[in-house]
DNA sequence: TGAAAATAGTTGCATTTGCAACCAATTATA
DNA sequence: TATAATTGGTTGCAAATGCAACTATTTTCA
Protein backbone atom coordinates (compact mmCIF):
# COMPACT_ATOMS: atom_id res chain seq x y z
CA UNK A 1 0.00 0.00 0.00
CA UNK A 2 0.99 3.67 -0.93
CA UNK A 3 1.26 6.55 0.84
CA UNK A 4 1.89 9.70 0.43
CA UNK A 5 3.95 11.36 3.80
CA UNK A 6 3.59 15.06 2.80
CA UNK A 7 2.87 17.48 5.41
CA UNK A 8 -0.99 18.49 4.65
CA UNK A 9 -3.27 21.08 6.05
CA UNK A 10 -5.85 20.70 8.85
CA UNK A 11 -7.89 23.01 7.14
CA UNK A 12 -7.77 21.40 3.57
CA UNK A 13 -5.34 24.49 2.11
CA UNK A 14 -1.99 23.42 2.30
CA UNK A 15 0.36 22.92 4.68
CA UNK A 16 -0.65 24.11 8.70
CA UNK A 17 1.51 26.50 10.11
CA UNK A 18 0.85 25.60 13.24
CA UNK A 19 1.77 21.67 12.06
CA UNK A 20 5.19 22.55 11.15
CA UNK A 21 5.92 24.58 13.38
CA UNK A 22 5.09 22.04 15.95
CA UNK A 23 6.75 19.53 13.61
CA UNK A 24 9.69 21.44 13.63
CA UNK A 25 9.80 21.92 16.90
CA UNK A 26 10.06 19.02 18.39
CA UNK A 27 12.65 17.33 15.71
CA UNK A 28 15.23 20.64 16.81
CA UNK A 29 14.41 19.56 20.12
CA UNK A 30 15.59 15.86 19.62
CA UNK A 31 18.50 17.55 17.63
CA UNK A 32 19.63 20.17 20.61
CA UNK A 33 18.87 17.33 23.24
CA UNK A 34 21.21 14.59 21.82
CA UNK A 35 24.12 17.16 20.84
CA UNK A 36 23.44 18.90 24.71
CA UNK A 37 23.77 15.49 25.73
CA UNK A 38 27.81 15.67 25.50
CA UNK A 39 27.76 19.01 27.53
CA UNK A 40 25.87 17.86 30.49
CA UNK A 41 23.28 20.11 29.73
CA UNK A 42 19.35 19.00 29.10
CA UNK A 43 17.81 21.03 26.61
CA UNK A 44 14.96 22.32 28.87
CA UNK A 45 18.10 24.11 30.69
CA UNK A 46 20.45 25.67 28.27
CA UNK A 47 18.44 28.80 27.23
CA UNK A 48 18.27 30.06 30.53
CA UNK A 49 22.02 29.45 31.03
CA UNK A 50 22.35 31.61 28.02
CA UNK A 51 20.43 34.15 29.21
CA UNK A 52 22.13 34.15 32.84
CA UNK A 53 25.26 34.42 30.89
CA UNK A 54 24.41 37.76 29.08
CA UNK A 55 22.66 39.05 32.10
CA UNK A 56 24.22 38.21 35.05
CA UNK A 57 22.31 38.91 38.06
CA UNK A 58 19.30 39.32 36.72
CA UNK A 59 16.46 37.33 38.95
CA UNK A 60 14.02 34.53 37.99
CA UNK A 61 10.99 36.43 37.18
CA UNK A 62 13.21 38.43 34.32
CA UNK A 63 14.74 35.24 32.93
CA UNK A 64 10.71 34.01 32.56
CA UNK A 65 9.93 37.24 31.14
CA UNK A 66 13.00 37.09 28.63
CA UNK A 67 12.46 33.72 27.67
CA UNK A 68 8.54 33.87 28.03
CA UNK A 69 8.09 30.90 29.88
CA UNK A 70 5.66 29.97 33.20
CA UNK A 71 8.43 30.49 36.24
CA UNK A 72 7.66 26.98 37.73
CA UNK A 73 9.74 25.75 34.55
CA UNK A 74 12.28 28.49 35.45
CA UNK A 75 12.70 27.67 38.84
CA UNK A 76 13.22 23.96 38.06
CA UNK A 77 15.21 24.69 34.75
CA UNK A 78 17.64 26.53 37.35
CA UNK A 79 17.42 23.60 40.00
CA UNK A 80 19.20 21.19 37.76
CA UNK A 81 21.50 23.76 36.42
CA UNK A 82 22.61 24.87 40.04
CA UNK A 83 23.01 21.19 40.72
CA UNK A 84 25.62 20.96 37.58
CA UNK A 85 27.35 23.60 39.27
CA UNK A 86 26.79 25.98 36.10
CA UNK A 87 25.10 28.43 37.94
CA UNK A 88 24.29 29.92 41.93
CA UNK A 89 21.52 32.03 43.18
CA UNK A 90 22.28 34.58 45.61
CA UNK A 91 19.57 36.22 47.90
CA UNK A 92 18.66 39.08 46.69
CA UNK A 93 20.02 41.99 49.38
CA UNK A 94 17.41 44.36 48.67
CA UNK A 95 14.47 42.16 48.30
CA UNK A 96 14.83 39.07 50.52
CA UNK A 97 12.07 37.09 48.01
CA UNK A 98 14.18 37.10 45.19
CA UNK A 99 17.30 34.93 43.96
CA UNK A 100 20.11 36.70 41.59
CA UNK A 101 21.17 34.33 39.39
CA UNK A 102 24.73 34.37 38.59
CA UNK A 103 26.74 31.72 36.01
CA UNK A 104 29.69 29.71 37.40
CA UNK A 105 33.17 29.73 35.90
CA UNK A 106 32.19 26.00 35.04
CA UNK A 107 29.32 27.27 33.84
CA UNK A 108 31.31 30.13 31.32
CA UNK A 109 33.40 27.55 30.16
CA UNK A 110 30.91 25.54 28.32
CA UNK A 111 29.23 28.82 26.99
CA UNK A 112 31.08 28.57 23.74
CA UNK A 113 30.83 24.95 22.93
CA UNK A 114 27.49 25.48 23.55
CA UNK A 115 26.97 28.60 21.17
CA UNK A 116 28.82 26.14 18.55
CA UNK A 117 26.03 23.70 18.64
CA UNK A 118 22.99 26.09 18.69
CA UNK A 119 24.73 27.44 15.69
CA UNK A 120 25.17 24.31 13.84
CA UNK A 121 21.62 23.37 14.94
CA UNK A 122 20.32 26.63 13.45
CA UNK A 123 21.91 26.03 10.26
CA UNK A 124 20.73 22.67 9.60
CA UNK A 125 17.64 24.29 9.66
CA UNK A 126 18.20 26.78 7.52
CA UNK A 127 21.11 25.64 5.95
CA UNK A 128 19.94 26.43 1.96
CA UNK A 129 18.36 30.34 3.00
CA UNK A 130 19.99 32.99 1.79
CA UNK A 131 20.82 35.70 4.48
CA UNK A 132 17.95 37.54 3.23
CA UNK A 133 15.46 34.88 3.17
CA UNK A 134 16.67 33.88 6.78
CA UNK A 135 16.40 37.67 7.65
CA UNK A 136 12.59 37.20 6.24
CA UNK A 137 11.88 34.10 8.26
CA UNK A 138 13.40 36.38 11.39
CA UNK A 139 11.13 38.63 10.98
CA UNK A 140 7.77 36.86 10.21
CA UNK A 141 8.59 34.78 13.23
CA UNK A 142 8.87 37.89 15.08
CA UNK A 143 5.88 39.29 14.22
CA UNK A 144 4.08 36.15 14.64
CA UNK A 145 5.46 36.00 18.61
CA UNK A 146 4.08 39.87 18.68
CA UNK A 147 0.65 38.56 17.03
CA UNK A 148 0.04 36.37 20.23
CA UNK A 149 0.68 38.98 22.24
CA UNK A 150 3.45 37.40 24.31
CA UNK A 151 5.18 38.49 27.57
CA UNK A 152 2.11 40.35 28.41
CA UNK A 153 1.05 38.45 31.49
CA UNK A 154 5.03 38.32 32.22
CA UNK A 155 6.82 41.59 31.68
CA UNK A 156 4.33 44.47 31.40
CA UNK A 157 3.46 46.52 34.77
CA UNK A 158 6.44 43.98 35.96
CA UNK A 159 10.67 44.87 34.93
CA UNK A 160 9.55 45.40 31.35
CA UNK A 161 8.29 48.57 29.96
CA UNK A 162 8.47 52.08 31.24
CA UNK B 1 15.43 48.07 37.69
CA UNK B 2 14.47 48.53 34.11
CA UNK B 3 14.69 45.11 31.84
CA UNK B 4 14.84 45.25 28.30
CA UNK B 5 12.18 41.94 27.89
CA UNK B 6 13.11 41.32 23.88
CA UNK B 7 13.79 38.19 22.47
CA UNK B 8 17.84 37.91 21.76
CA UNK B 9 20.12 35.97 19.81
CA UNK B 10 21.91 33.10 21.73
CA UNK B 11 24.64 33.88 19.43
CA UNK B 12 24.67 37.83 19.89
CA UNK B 13 23.90 37.84 16.34
CA UNK B 14 19.99 38.94 16.01
CA UNK B 15 17.13 36.68 17.49
CA UNK B 16 17.89 32.90 17.58
CA UNK B 17 14.97 31.14 14.98
CA UNK B 18 15.19 27.96 17.29
CA UNK B 19 14.49 30.18 19.91
CA UNK B 20 11.41 32.04 18.32
CA UNK B 21 10.14 28.83 16.74
CA UNK B 22 10.29 27.45 20.15
CA UNK B 23 8.23 30.15 22.07
CA UNK B 24 6.13 30.37 19.43
CA UNK B 25 5.42 26.37 19.98
CA UNK B 26 4.49 26.82 23.24
CA UNK B 27 2.29 29.70 22.77
CA UNK B 28 0.18 27.91 20.59
CA UNK B 29 0.21 24.74 22.38
CA UNK B 30 -1.34 26.49 25.53
CA UNK B 31 -4.05 28.69 23.09
CA UNK B 32 -4.73 25.18 21.31
CA UNK B 33 -4.89 23.61 24.66
CA UNK B 34 -7.57 25.81 25.93
CA UNK B 35 -9.68 26.19 23.63
CA UNK B 36 -9.41 22.19 22.74
CA UNK B 37 -10.76 21.78 26.13
CA UNK B 38 -14.01 22.84 25.34
CA UNK B 39 -14.27 19.77 22.90
CA UNK B 40 -12.92 17.09 25.39
CA UNK B 41 -9.62 16.45 23.16
CA UNK B 42 -6.38 17.32 24.13
CA UNK B 43 -3.89 19.13 22.37
CA UNK B 44 -1.85 16.30 22.06
CA UNK B 45 -4.48 14.40 20.23
CA UNK B 46 -6.08 16.90 17.81
CA UNK B 47 -3.62 15.96 14.90
CA UNK B 48 -4.34 12.21 15.39
CA UNK B 49 -8.35 12.91 14.43
CA UNK B 50 -7.72 14.90 11.80
CA UNK B 51 -5.29 13.04 9.94
CA UNK B 52 -7.76 9.89 10.68
CA UNK B 53 -10.52 11.59 9.36
CA UNK B 54 -8.51 12.72 6.42
CA UNK B 55 -7.28 9.06 5.68
CA UNK B 56 -9.46 6.77 7.17
CA UNK B 57 -8.24 2.95 7.26
CA UNK B 58 -4.18 4.32 7.80
CA UNK B 59 -2.67 2.18 10.67
CA UNK B 60 -0.80 3.58 13.45
CA UNK B 61 2.68 3.52 11.50
CA UNK B 62 1.51 5.58 8.55
CA UNK B 63 -0.38 8.08 10.80
CA UNK B 64 3.48 8.62 12.57
CA UNK B 65 4.89 8.97 9.47
CA UNK B 66 2.28 11.60 8.53
CA UNK B 67 3.04 13.71 11.56
CA UNK B 68 6.73 12.89 11.83
CA UNK B 69 6.26 11.88 15.19
CA UNK B 70 7.38 8.62 17.18
CA UNK B 71 5.45 5.65 17.24
CA UNK B 72 4.91 5.57 20.56
CA UNK B 73 3.33 9.12 21.07
CA UNK B 74 0.76 7.87 18.32
CA UNK B 75 -0.09 4.72 20.24
CA UNK B 76 -0.81 6.93 23.21
CA UNK B 77 -2.77 9.77 21.35
CA UNK B 78 -4.83 7.24 19.95
CA UNK B 79 -5.83 5.61 23.03
CA UNK B 80 -6.61 8.43 24.54
CA UNK B 81 -9.23 9.44 21.21
CA UNK B 82 -10.59 5.84 21.12
CA UNK B 83 -11.44 6.36 25.03
CA UNK B 84 -13.29 9.56 24.13
CA UNK B 85 -15.07 7.81 21.88
CA UNK B 86 -13.54 9.43 18.88
CA UNK B 87 -12.36 6.92 16.90
CA UNK B 88 -11.66 3.29 16.92
CA UNK B 89 -9.44 0.71 15.74
CA UNK B 90 -9.86 -2.42 13.81
CA UNK B 91 -6.90 -5.54 13.69
CA UNK B 92 -6.04 -5.34 10.04
CA UNK B 93 -7.40 -8.45 8.19
CA UNK B 94 -4.51 -8.60 5.73
CA UNK B 95 -1.62 -8.11 8.94
CA UNK B 96 -2.47 -9.02 12.38
CA UNK B 97 -0.04 -7.09 13.85
CA UNK B 98 -1.55 -3.74 12.09
CA UNK B 99 -4.46 -1.26 13.88
CA UNK B 100 -6.48 0.46 11.01
CA UNK B 101 -8.08 3.57 12.33
CA UNK B 102 -10.93 4.85 11.89
CA UNK B 103 -12.97 7.73 12.98
CA UNK B 104 -16.68 7.42 14.99
CA UNK B 105 -19.32 8.94 14.10
CA UNK B 106 -19.13 10.95 17.56
CA UNK B 107 -15.59 11.89 16.03
CA UNK B 108 -16.16 12.94 12.47
CA UNK B 109 -18.90 15.33 14.35
CA UNK B 110 -16.50 17.45 16.33
CA UNK B 111 -14.05 17.72 13.19
CA UNK B 112 -15.89 21.31 11.83
CA UNK B 113 -15.32 22.65 15.11
CA UNK B 114 -12.15 21.55 15.55
CA UNK B 115 -11.25 23.37 12.21
CA UNK B 116 -12.31 26.17 12.94
CA UNK B 117 -10.19 26.29 16.36
CA UNK B 118 -7.47 25.56 14.13
CA UNK B 119 -7.75 28.53 11.95
CA UNK B 120 -8.63 30.58 14.62
CA UNK B 121 -5.52 29.62 16.28
CA UNK B 122 -3.21 30.26 13.02
CA UNK B 123 -5.30 33.55 12.49
CA UNK B 124 -3.62 34.92 15.67
CA UNK B 125 -0.49 34.07 14.76
CA UNK B 126 -0.83 35.35 11.05
CA UNK B 127 -3.33 38.46 11.80
CA UNK B 128 -1.37 40.91 9.80
CA UNK B 129 0.02 39.07 7.54
CA UNK B 130 -0.88 39.46 3.27
CA UNK B 131 -1.50 36.52 1.90
CA UNK B 132 2.06 36.48 0.18
CA UNK B 133 4.02 36.74 3.66
CA UNK B 134 1.59 33.44 4.86
CA UNK B 135 2.67 31.70 1.32
CA UNK B 136 6.13 32.72 2.04
CA UNK B 137 6.39 31.83 5.56
CA UNK B 138 4.92 27.96 4.70
CA UNK B 139 7.45 28.10 2.03
CA UNK B 140 10.50 28.63 4.70
CA UNK B 141 9.18 26.27 7.29
CA UNK B 142 8.57 23.32 4.73
CA UNK B 143 12.41 23.82 3.32
CA UNK B 144 13.49 23.97 6.97
CA UNK B 145 11.50 20.68 8.16
CA UNK B 146 13.41 19.23 4.66
CA UNK B 147 16.62 20.72 5.98
CA UNK B 148 15.84 18.81 9.19
CA UNK B 149 15.49 15.20 6.88
CA UNK B 150 12.86 14.70 8.78
CA UNK B 151 10.59 11.80 8.04
CA UNK B 152 13.47 9.61 6.84
CA UNK B 153 13.25 6.85 9.48
CA UNK B 154 9.69 6.42 9.17
CA UNK B 155 9.21 6.83 5.66
CA UNK B 156 11.58 5.88 3.55
CA UNK B 157 11.70 2.19 2.95
CA UNK B 158 8.23 2.05 4.88
CA UNK B 159 4.73 2.47 2.84
CA UNK B 160 6.24 6.10 1.84
CA UNK B 161 8.21 6.62 -1.01
CA UNK B 162 8.43 4.18 -4.39
C1' DT C 1 0.34 51.78 61.28
C1' DG C 2 -1.96 47.57 59.84
C1' DA C 3 -4.64 45.02 56.71
C1' DA C 4 -4.90 43.96 51.79
C1' DA C 5 -2.70 43.36 47.48
C1' DA C 6 1.18 42.30 44.83
C1' DT C 7 5.46 39.92 43.98
C1' DA C 8 9.19 36.08 43.92
C1' DG C 9 9.60 31.33 44.36
C1' DT C 10 8.35 26.53 45.25
C1' DT C 11 5.70 22.11 45.31
C1' DG C 12 2.12 18.90 43.54
C1' DC C 13 0.02 17.32 39.66
C1' DA C 14 -1.09 16.38 34.84
C1' DT C 15 0.11 16.28 29.84
C1' DT C 16 3.08 15.66 25.88
C1' DT C 17 6.89 13.51 24.11
C1' DG C 18 11.03 10.40 23.00
C1' DC C 19 13.96 6.36 23.78
C1' DA C 20 14.99 1.60 25.15
C1' DA C 21 13.24 -2.67 25.56
C1' DC C 22 9.96 -5.66 24.70
C1' DC C 23 6.19 -8.90 22.25
C1' DA C 24 3.82 -10.75 18.35
C1' DA C 25 3.24 -11.30 13.58
C1' DT C 26 5.19 -11.24 9.05
C1' DT C 27 8.82 -11.60 5.58
C1' DA C 28 13.37 -12.90 4.00
C1' DT C 29 17.01 -16.07 3.72
C1' DA C 30 20.14 -19.89 4.23
C1' DT D 1 11.30 -25.20 5.86
C1' DA D 2 13.49 -23.31 9.85
C1' DT D 3 15.84 -19.51 11.48
C1' DA D 4 16.84 -14.61 11.19
C1' DA D 5 15.44 -10.08 10.25
C1' DT D 6 11.83 -6.81 9.85
C1' DT D 7 7.65 -4.62 11.07
C1' DG D 8 3.59 -2.87 13.94
C1' DG D 9 2.52 -1.90 18.57
C1' DT D 10 2.95 -1.49 23.63
C1' DT D 11 5.00 -0.61 28.28
C1' DG D 12 8.40 1.54 31.44
C1' DC D 13 10.87 5.38 32.17
C1' DA D 14 12.46 10.14 32.12
C1' DA D 15 12.40 15.07 30.70
C1' DA D 16 10.07 19.49 29.70
C1' DT D 17 6.29 22.21 30.57
C1' DG D 18 2.02 24.67 32.43
C1' DC D 19 -1.47 25.49 36.02
C1' DA D 20 -3.30 25.72 40.74
C1' DA D 21 -2.19 26.39 45.19
C1' DC D 22 0.91 27.52 48.48
C1' DT D 23 4.67 30.35 51.45
C1' DA D 24 7.22 34.27 52.37
C1' DT D 25 8.37 38.77 51.57
C1' DT D 26 7.35 43.55 50.06
C1' DT D 27 4.36 47.26 48.73
C1' DT D 28 0.06 49.81 48.84
C1' DC D 29 -3.35 52.44 50.89
C1' DA D 30 -7.23 53.40 54.05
Amino acid sequence: MKFNCSHESESDRGPSIGKLIWIIHRHHSVYLDNKLRELGIGVGQFRFLMQINRHDGLNQEQLSCHLDIDKTTTARALAKLEKEGLIYREKDPDDHRAHLLHITSKGRKVIPELKNILMEGTEILIQDFTGEEKELLISLLSRMLKNMGCRKEHCIGGQHEK
